[in-house]
DNA sequence: TCCATACTTGACATTTTTGACAAGTCAAGA
DNA sequence: TCTTGACTTGTCAAAAATGTCAAGTATGGA
């Protein structure tokens, strides 16, 4: 898998969890611990960026799951 | 948790997984797909930097480990 | 149509990761 | 003691994430 591929599935799967607790973008960035901002949430959930592992802890935490749920994608054999 | 943390923790994760597989720091900074230095992983070991999840990405990888491995750490409960 | 909400996209400055190299520490063994 | 291997630490440039703001798109409702 290549860089872009994981991007988009991890951005895939935080848009996924941020709507099942019916959060807007905005709700999810007001949420998150310190400064953050709905340009963010849009950069990441699209795969545009490649986010340090505290921001995906702060997402994991404003969305109230493990950082690991997150993590949980299939992952193509290579 | 703070991010230093968080930092220390994914980093001792890291060290804990490439002893299991006797490597050393040079062993996995070659195994790493793409350009990898020993610095690199002697600071993410250390939790001296943050790295992108595709950094930690390409480290499972080497380790042969899922990337949700690296981050099934015990969260204290913030 | 107009407006509001939700989201995307571009630009920008600041900060930090990354990659590379050199030098330093530290421990084990000849 | 000297050397080797493993790791740490400092510096540096280049690339990229982050934080912020402004503007653009798209959808749905009044």
């Amino acid at each position: 898998m290549d860089k872009s591929e994981l991007l988009r599935i991890i951005g895939k799967r935080i848009l996924e969890l941020r709507e099942e607790k019916n959060l807007t973008q905005l709700d999810l960035a007001a949420k998150i611990e310190g400064d953050f901002d709905t340009t963010n949430v849009s950069r990441i959930e699209s795969g545009r960026t490649n986010p340090t592992i505290f921001t995906l802890y702060r997402i994991a935490q404003a969305l109230d799951v493990k950082l690991e749920d997150i993590m949980k994608i299939e992952i193509p054999e290579d």
